[in-house]
DNA sequence: AGCGAGCCCTGCGCGC
DNA sequence: TGCGCGCAGGGCTCGC
């Protein structure tokens, strides 16, 4: 469910109660969203409990919260990944967070405060991990909300999002370009760039009149950064809207929608006018999933 | 090596 | 009303 956009949305919104804030209670309610910790429940909640968090950090659809060493040797990080259906709300205890609650952390601020975070996803495709950090670049902060170059190693694999200033575009324009599938699936491939999913990805390839599957080693390097581009153009205007919301799955901290769905140009538009030619968009599947276009603005290409 | 299929899950809305 | 089916914003692993 979310991309960039909404991670960020997210990401925001935890931030404030994350430097200063302590963990002091931790309730595994659902073992299953801890698939991708290493250890066993009773290890994740003693890895956490009584630890300092010191910041909320972003890399693609990837969040992590860095912890105040409890051994210099080895820095570590609670990372959180959202999946479809994953939500971080705040509130003050447990119980109104519903059903669908797997994981609560309740925290003490600096101040004596409390809050309750509570982690919430319906699929189970999101998890929280205690994961250690690795170190990157010295010097070049690994993603948004921190300048630490460290990562955890489970998103040290995820290549850098077109909004990070330390992405370098000509080189994702390349690497884009070296491959010969679909440039939807290249623009999905989070190891290229991160961020992108289902619904941006069809926003970008509308608005650079490209089709899902057009061979994205035949783009010229100016066509593929026309693509990143867009893709930054639409990530900003979302986030400018709150994210993308088209029912109560996604959400931010304090349950609220976004409202760029209101906004989108293909993505869930089939039987609508394109808003550039009028032309009916069509839904397709490929990659076992929905893509939307207008077959006059992004024909099928001639040749595969 | 790179690509594509399959799988991990639950819940909602629709048509019969 | 009730059931079965298709569908949903993601990502990892395993074959070929």
């Amino acid at each position: 469910m979310p991309e960039l956009p909404e991670v960020e949305v997210v990401r925001r919104g935890i931030e404030p109660y994350t430097a200063g804030w302590r963990v002091e209670r931790v309730e595994v309610f659902d073992p299953r969203s801890l698939k991708r910790h290493p250890g066993s429940v009773a290890d994740f909640i003693g890895a956490l409990e009584g630890r300092d968090l010191l910041a909320a950090v972003r890399r693609g659809k990837f969040l992590w919260l860095p912890l105040a060493d409890r051994d210099p040797r080895q820095s570590e990080a609670l990372v959180c990944h959202l999946g479809m259906s994953g939500q971080i709300l705040l509130g003050d205890h447990p119980e109104q967070f519903g059903p669908l609650l797997r994981v609560a952390l309740e925290l003490s601020g600096p101040d004596g405060e409390s809050i309750t975070w509570g982690f919430v996803d319906q699929r189970l495709f999101g998890s929280l991990a205690i994961d250690t950090v690795v170190e990157t670049i010295p010097g070049v902060p690994a993603g948004r909300g921190s300048d630490d170059p460290g990562i955890p190693s489970q998103v040290a694999h995820i290549a850098r999002d077109v909004l990070d200033p330390a992405a370098d575009l000509s080189a994702i324009a390349r690497s884009m370009r070296k491959k010969s599938s679909g440039i939807k699936r290249v623009l999905l491939d989070q190891t290229v760039t991160s961020g992108v999913g289902n619904i941006y990805a069809d926003e970008a390839l509308f608005s650079t009149r490209l089709h899902y599957d057009y061979p994205a080693n035949r783009l010229s390097q100016s066509r593929a950064l026309d693509l990143l581009s867009a893709v930054g153009g639409v990530f900003d205007r979302a986030l400018e809207q709150g994210g993308t919301s088209f029912d109560w799955q996604y959400v931010n901290v304090n349950g609220q929608g976004g409202y760029f769905s209101q906004s989108l140009n293909a993505y869930g538009q089939d039987g609508q006018a394109c808003s550039r030619c009028g032309r009916i968009i069509v839904r397709e599947a490929f990659m076992n999933r929905s893509s939307f276009r207008c077959p006059r603005c992004q024909p099928r290409p001639r040749v595969r």
